[in-house]
DNA sequence: TAGAACCGTAAGCCATAACTAACTGTAAGT
DNA sequence: ACTTACAGTTAGTTATGGCTTACGGTTCTA
């Protein structure tokens, strides 16, 4: 896998979209986090779990408090990935382009 | 939902991640894509009216041939998004830090 | 030390999405 | 009209991932 597919997957689930959403704002705890969502905090610590692998999320520790933010890294490199991906279908569609006109000349057109 | 969470999802799949991979190179047929995979062509066919209704992909027939390709502006619009996010997440990091350092000062430290 | 608050983890459940095989529709050639 | 090639659709199967409940660990305060 180029970028990881560890990353997508993680993102495309929505709950974790949406925990990715309130973290835009702030920092949060797991129950800060769970208050906002219609699913148990249990399930959001599970959530939060696979964020943190993909390394979209860091976490920190304040007295029996965990704060989780977004990783600004994690969102450069991704952003990277898809600005590759972005050219490539450039290249790709010009490409195109380009062997319709010779089709077009060849036919005269 | 801010950017579409149906994009995010549809890109969240190992199968349909590993299509994008293969259509950055060159438009594909069905058949094409379901030879290089380890899945079923009705599969690939599935996974493709998904990612053609997410709009990552666009469609044109040549007779009986139906050439997928990368569509670069929903690419674009999915960069804009993670670029929010990543500027979200640069000003959390920020006002945290300032507010470290507010902590800081107070604690005379 | 006990209790409260916070949170991770384990285990069970089940809805669903990804898969397959079979069928059907479309395009093109004879 | 028939055949071949390409691809969409349907419906059944099943693995899995997201959910819940329950339990136990950590931190802090009185």
């Amino acid at each position: 896998m180029a970028y990881g597919s560890k990353e997508l997957a993680a993102i495309g689930d929505p709950t974790r979209q949406a925990m990715l959403e309130r973290l835009r704002r702030r920092p949060m705890t797991v129950g800060e986090l769970a208050e906002g969502l219609p699913v148990t905090r249990p399930a959001v610590s599970q959530h939060l779990k696979i964020l943190r692998q993909a390394r979209l999320v860091t976490e920190r520790r304040e007295g029996t408090r965990h704060y989780f933010n977004l990783n600004p890294e994690a969102l450069l490199e991704l952003r990277g990935y898809i600005d590759r991906m972005w050219e490539d279908a450039l290249g790709a569609f010009s490409r195109y382009v380009a062997q319709q006109k010779r089709k077009r000349k060849r036919l005269g057109k």
